[in-house]
DNA sequence: CTGTTAGCGCTTTCAC
DNA sequence: GTGAAAGCGCTAACAG
């Protein structure tokens, strides 16, 4: 009683603030409990009188109250918060990855905390123990995808996850990923039917589902059409765009150059085009291209390119419902693997060396 | 003591998952006190011999005790948590500056909330209003930058915050973003040296100061070479392509077309090159182009871009830092307001009249 | 050098 | 219809 006598002069001295859930009550004359169930929308279960509710909202309406969420994170062992470890954020690719989620995951309830690994292992490690310590309700990752030990454990320590963009073969992980194979097979059968056998292909990380995929659709397309592989012509190992313009660097040195080259990723073919640039070479005159990942300027270099463009809105919200789903359910997973077939885009990067 | 015998015996069913730090203590048979401090570092101040000290920390590592950082913000009153509201994360301006953002923050000890405005003012209202209920411990907004109230309240309600890119004049809301006045006068003066008069400037959204400052720029170097200025090219309202695209075949349409544009974004002048690309004009022989925002692929396009180019990182480090200062200082306000003077990069999008 | 305990703001069980 | 009180996991004031 005394206690509530203090609060009310609390308030009078400062309208509006009302810091917790026991100021406002006081003011109401109600018990915090009354006050909880109100704000929880369980006015009704309780029968609790509606011009009581009414006072209630409108009272908390007024003095500004905001429920603290914390606290109710802690009661409820429940944040409504997700993680996102990605790799880059500055990369366009998963830039508009972490924009879509975020949304997806605000319009249900959620917010999002934001890491990039810099596709570093270590990091990765890290940010995932982070990410439990702060008890998010889940996590999606768009993992380096060398070793997955921490990406199993943190799923076994019952924390719902999935992975988005790599995947991990032989582990019951769910993941979302684009179809890497049939995008790289579509992207060279398009180099192979302009009539080209030296093509080259400048990879990413070696060792992760998404590079290992696109190298085998490469492989697969050229043996389709009787052209040996020559894996002298496989190069690079990593996603940047240095890697890009080393290696292309490299290729132009080689007695019998490509004559066209697959870039495994929107980076690595902006390398290819500085390399290019500075020798003065011109694509597709000199040299055909073919790139991984749709970009807003892809139409728009000095020769408008011919890229693959993976479905990324689709992952993300994918990604997002399905976590949630996990989430609800109390499931941890349940054999989630689904692979979106990305899409050639055809301009303008590629000669035809038949006519 | 009974609490502490089942303590253990639940440990002994399930090693690997110490859930509180009650339990650790149990297993310890110390108080959870004495590993509390321990785990804080404290274990000096407090003089805990450093045989109890390693004990704790070893059996801690090897229960794989994680801390509830939820638990500990709402005793802390401290989250170690930011927010960040940016108008659009698929932005590459602002994915880079998010990348940088959230590195530093961690590296710092803080996690990032990461909130996408969509450029809407309510959106951002309700956002503030979402980061305040999560008690982050201080907020980096680029602002939408239509209204402030909602920014001046919230400072006032004691959070601290920092706006980038954007500011407003006439509070003491602690800023950082690009001299943008500086920026476009640059980047006009080197439009006009190159013989040009009709000069058009597509712009962004109206009223915000990243908007108007540039557009200053850009009347103060005309008058400043002597040459009038034409409203009716000044034109647009949205940083997005669409508007790049719309008003550059609006500009074509006129009786006497301008022979360069000032695009305010990267997004603008994607637009701006794709309608020329459509109408069959290249640049710089039938028209010249200069735009805001260095990106990865200015370089690249069809003719390379020359650019004014923002000093992201250092914007983004800087909020950072500010933003820690004030949250660890206790200071809501100190006047900070910091302008970086951006670099214009010079390529060949600017067809010289003179010669 | 170590421990007991109150309490951060919230929800919910149980009681009336 | 409403309320008292326990307790989520943690830290720190106070007490030895």
């Amino acid at each position: 009683v005394l206690f509530k006598k203090i609060c009310i002069f609390a308030l009078m001295e400062n309208k509006k603030s009302v810091k917790n859930i026991r100021e406002l009550a006081a003011i109401l004359n109600l018990s915090v409990t009354t006050v909880s169930r109100v704000l929880n929308g369980k006015a009704d279960n309780y029968r609790i009188s509606p011009v009581t509710s009414k006072r209630v909202m409108d009272t908390a309406r007024e003095v500004n109250y905001l429920p603290n969420k914390i606290a109710r994170g802690l009661k409820l062992e429940r944040t409504d918060t997700l993680g996102l470890i990605i790799p880059d954020v500055a990369n366009p690719f998963f830039a508009s990855i972490a924009k879509t989620i975020e949304l997806e995951a605000r319009k249900n309830g959620y917010s999002l905390i934001l890491c990039d690994s810099l596709d570093d292992v270590d990091a990765e490690v890290e940010l995932i123990q982070l990410l439990a310590g702060r008890k998010v309700d889940g996590i999606i990752i768009a993992p380096v995808g060398l070793g997955k030990s921490h990406i199993v454990e943190i799923q076994q320590a019952g924390i719902p996850l999935v992975v988005v963009d790599r995947y991990f073969p032989g582990t019951n992980i769910p993941f979302i990923t684009s179809d890497n194979y049939k995008g790289a097979f579509k992207a060279v059968e398009h180099i192979i039917s302009h009539g080209h056998k030296a093509i080259a292909c400048i990879q990413g990380i070696r060792g992760i589902s998404a590079n290992t995929e696109r190298v085998k659709g490469y492989e697969d397309a050229l043996v389709k059409h009787h052209i040996p592989v020559d894996h002298s012509l496989i190069v690079g190992d990593d996603f940047g765009e240095e890697n890009g313009y080393i290696q292309t660097r490299v290729l132009l040195n080689r007695k019998n150059k490509p004559t066209a080259i697959f870039a495994l990723s929107n980076l690595i073919s902006l390398g290819v085009i500085r390399a290019l640039t500075e020798t003065g070479l011109s694509i597709p005159d000199d040299i055909s291209l073919v790139s991984f990942d749709e970009q807003p300027y892809s139409a728009y270099l000095a020769s408008p390119m011919t890229t693959i463009e993976q479905r990324r809105e689709e992952i993300a919200k994918m990604a997002v419902n399905i976590l949630i789903g996990l989430i609800r359910k109390d499931k941890i997973q349940e054999n989630i693997n689904i692979m979106l077939e990305p899409r050639l885009i055809i301009r303008n990067s590629v000669k035809s060396l038949t006519k």
